[in-house]
DNA sequence: CTCTTTGTTCTATAAGTAATAGAGCAGAGC
DNA sequence: GCTCTGCTCTATTACTTATAGAACAAAGAG
């Protein structure tokens, strides 16, 4: 696992880690019980405090995407999590997909090209898109 | 123009404000030279402070998507703006979009659900989708 | 010319967040 | 015993968010 971070970027260090994470589970490079590195190992390897890690980690676990005890260390949470998404992850999603979508939009992209553009990011997840136009799994 | 916010949201209030209109700018409900309430009026209606206002509209004139002078207050600029996106905008977009499709996969959520889902929101905009599902303008 | 409204700028304060740091504890493995 | 693990606690520094009040120049209305 490795993970790139941006300590110059706007973005909270903490939520870069979050977002990587996630973008790992998705694409399937980190599948149902795979080992992530200690809090303590994974802030000496990026440079920063492990209290820093431990705020991802735990945000992780909060959406239930990671399990972390003393025994396992942290590992991912793929299938059968303890509990379905937090309620009313569905429509706060959707609304932030909305206000991402129109900022492209309002920027001058057109619809078939936003659209593209996520037909193109999902290709990259595990499973990839079955669309109407491909027929043909992908996956 | 009609501006709903959420006080209560983890959201900052001026981040709601920008969002609000960048979506209105997508969908059409702002069009090109739209006047936009003065800050200290807006301010008012949604009774919090005018430099709340101010730091949204200032955000959405970096974004090239708001004028604002002395003379015709805030308008919209949709069309023809003083420059194209920012640099970089695309990359960056791109990544938060697939940050943010990443969420809903590892959600559980699947490819073709959640390109569905990107279809729904932009039809929503003007101008619509046009899909080689339907290769009918409908905008 | 007043009076008001506009965008804009300045300082200031209180509350919260982000990241750092160090110390400590309980459970598990060697 | 020693080490490593997740976990918790306090603490500090810097930045962000939202508030507030004051002021200025340019424009419009009366």
């Amino acid at each position: 696992m490795i993970l790139r971070i941006d300590l110059s970027s706007q973005v909270p260090i903490y939520q870069q880690i979050r977002d990587r994470v996630v973008e790992a589970v998705a694409a399937g490079e980190l599948a149902q019980g795979s080992p992530l590195p200690s809090t303590r190992q994974l802030a000496a390897d990026l440079g920063i405090n492990f209290h820093t890690v431990n705020k991802a980690y735990d945000l992780l676990r909060q959406e239930g995407l990671l399990i972390l005890n003393r025994k396992t260390g942290a590992v991912v949470q793929r299938d059968a999590r303890t509990g379905p998404p937090p309620a009313g992850f569905a429509d706060e999603w959707a609304a932030r997909l909305r206000t991402l979508l129109a900022e492209a939009v309002a920027q001058g992209l057109d619809g078939p090209e936003a659209l593209a553009a996520c037909r193109a990011a999902l290709t990259t997840f595990a499973g990839g898109v079955v669309d109407v136009t491909d027929q043909g799994e992908q996956a």
